[in-house]
DNA sequence: CAAAACGCTTGCAAAACGCAAGCAATTGGC
DNA sequence: GCCAATTGCTTGCGTTTTGCAAGCGTTTTG
């Protein structure tokens, strides 16, 4: 799988660049079951809420892979699985995703628990800053 | 143009539902090209950098209409134009922009202003304040 | 009054998507 | 040690979406 360099892209906009890399329907849910409910396996993605088809999910890991957003390794204790995490760029997406449920909560009715936003509005670094704790200690065990 | 309701969401996730309304490829781009460089035509979105299809940007502007993200109107000065503006939800959309511009700045090289992302990277609230604020006095003319 | 500008729509080929089936590697139960 | 089940895919194929070029109706300009 190729990475994408500069003069592939439609655009050097950089809201371009993100929809280039992360803007289609899927690889942001998969980035958001990872980060927000700690999905780690092929097939809790596959499991989860939206239904996503197996050829699509397949390609997504791989090009969030290539973008560095995500990493692959074998499970240690059963090598019919790979864990998938999320890198440093992916956690970085924290801010983005959080602005996303933000905007959605404002406008429509959502199935998100009521005290994560009230959490996320009183504090928006605050809360991010709680993903990227709880994440890096994830990561330590 | 159906709106979408609740029950025909592959899922009521807040971050689900912002994609369902503009997760493709093309609809934050043309909210880029109303919020940051004050396009309000067919024609200024058409030969924006990234070069849409016709029929692809006909059927974005109208979806977005149709979410309430945009609105049209005629041209008082000029009957063979529309002027497409972006309504509260519109620039609502701002905080999520600007995470997005400055996670790509975090990534990759990108074509945008370094004194523009000084600004938003020093303080996010007061730069989107300042969106909000041009975009009140806008609308006044 | 003819030519150009503007905002589309239509037709068609190419790409992406969605579904079901199948498959190799590994594991757990007997 | 063997066979069924699990896991993470790939393949085929029909449907949907996209991209490109051309055309069209209305309005404006020269």
């Amino acid at each position: 799988m190729k990475e994408k360099t500069p003069d592939m892209r439609r655009s050097g906009c950089p809201i371009n660049v993100m929809l280039e890399t992360l803007g289609d329907t899927w690889s942001l849910l998969i980035v958001r079951d990872m980060m927000f409910f700690g999905r780690t396996t092929y097939n809790e993605f596959l499991n989860a809420g939206e239904k996503i088809a197996t050829n699509i999910l397949s390609d997504r890991l791989q090009r969030l892979e290539c973008a560095e957003i995500i990493e692959k390794r074998r499970d240690p204790d059963d090598a019919r699985k790979f864990i998938y995490r999320l890198t440093e760029r992916g956690i970085d997406l924290a801010p983005m995703l959080v602005e996303m449920i933000l905007w959605s909560d404002r406008n429509e009715k959502t199935d998100a628990p009521s005290e994560a936003i009230k959490a996320m509005k009183k504090d928006r670094d605050a809360f991010v800053a709680g993903v990227r704790k709880s994440w890096a200690k994830g990561n330590q065990a």
